[in-house]
DNA sequence: CGAAACTTTCAACAAGCGTTGAAATTTAGA
DNA sequence: TCTAAATTTCAACGCTTGTTGAAAGTTTCG
């Protein structure tokens, strides 16, 4: 059939299961919906990558070291065109943010589908210990490090809680539920993520100061 | 039985299941696992509520009416004890997190259940436009109408941009994927809502004063 | 070409799923 | 207490699930 040395159909696989499980979760997908979307037997699926579990696994780390060498790659790029008091909060965020930006823009489509499996992955309280912290616990913690410079004042503490907000905002943007489209009546729309951006920088980097900032300590 | 008018049964299912589809998702629990918790046999999940979505609805539907009403008699409670100008943004953010705190210290564990389901189905795309909207659209809209008041230098996209932040800092934190506490190192606990909120509500604020505020109009 | 290695499909399995009708049990009211 | 209604269990159904071993097809390379 159409088949070229076997990359198609192993790829398309990933494809589909990455756009089904971002959808309606790990539970919520079977092998024969991701093999029917892909145009393949159920047992290919198997071949490929074993259990259903591991089919997961694969689909989580394909993209995984390409997008955290983006956002380090961002982070170490604004703080070589710094002063020696490094990047301020805004850079730092930006270099955060952006790279996902830059991840759509590829026309890759199933950049938005992993992105969106990675916002459930985070905020599901089954997945989020169990994936979350291997791949991406280290990128973070330069990322906060390079905050921690830039807020000389903050307690650890106040630090981490600001994160976590980030984290947030940036996770229910990428689930792309289409909740504010309905909400802002056709105002802001899910699918721009450089509105979105631009919007949770400047958000984002006065909610630090405000917490993080000289004068927050007592 | 142990059966004092058929209520105890009906609400133990009910508590399981919020529970269980917390943690794993409405495709991730099977209405077996549910029984078997509740110590009752599978089909009488089907005699109370019907099918399976039934009950899923029937537990996100059980506790709405009380947390919105909690939240609106905050938000209402502010108006009262504020100037002609209306609450300050502040206020008007702390109206809306702290009764869910309250709803935790109640002592009643599935009330952080339900939170963490809610924050499950707000994150997900499948679910988030099924299901937030009917219920949590006309509390939303007051307290934007709040915030309109308060911030009247405000472009309309800037505070729905502006609630998306808030409403994905507050869903990471109801989700209490435990997340922070492993990257603090113990320093932040998921559990703690008090100081997420503490931390939130300044956070927020300056963010939606970033923003929103005289300054930002261009 | 021809054999070895890799892909892909086919067919089937044991287990678990949601759901249902009927039987058993408990409760409520006269 | 007796009866009717409500609750709960029992047993089973048709179907789907993930997984697997063997067969069929394709590619690679001498």
């Amino acid at each position: 059939m159409s088949n070229s040395r076997s990359q198609p159909k192993r790829e398309r696989i990933l494809d589909v299961a990455e756009e089904l499980f971002a959808l309606h979760g790990y539970d919520g997908v079977t092998l024969r919906q991701i093999a029917k979307g892909a145009g393949v037997d159920v047992a290919l699926a198997s071949y490929h990558f074993g259990k259903k579990l591991d089919l997961f696994n694969a689909v989580f780390e394909r993209r995984a070291e390409l997008l955290n060498s983006a956002r380090l790659d961002a982070l170490r790029a604004c703080q070589q065109s710094a002063t020696s008091r490094g990047p301020s909060v805004e850079q730092i965020i930006e270099a955060f943010l952006r790279p996902l930006e830059l991840a759509q823009e590829t026309g890759d489509p199933g950049w938005q589908h992993y992105l969106a499996l990675i916002a459930y992955i985070n905020n599901s309280p089954y997945w989020g210990p169990r994936m979350m912290s291997k791949l991406f616990d280290e990128l973070v913690s330069e990322f906060i490090a390079a905050l921690r410079k830039a807020l000389p004042d903050a307690r650890d503490e106040d630090l981490y809680w600001c994160y976590h907000n980030l984290s947030g905002a940036l996770t229910l943007t990428l689930a792309q539920t289409g909740r504010i489209d309905k909400l802002s009546g056709g105002k802001c729309r899910s699918a721009d993520f450089e509105a979105a951006y631009n919007h949770m920088i400047p958000f984002v980097a006065a909610g630090f100061r405000q917490v993080c900032g000289k004068s927050a300590r007592k």
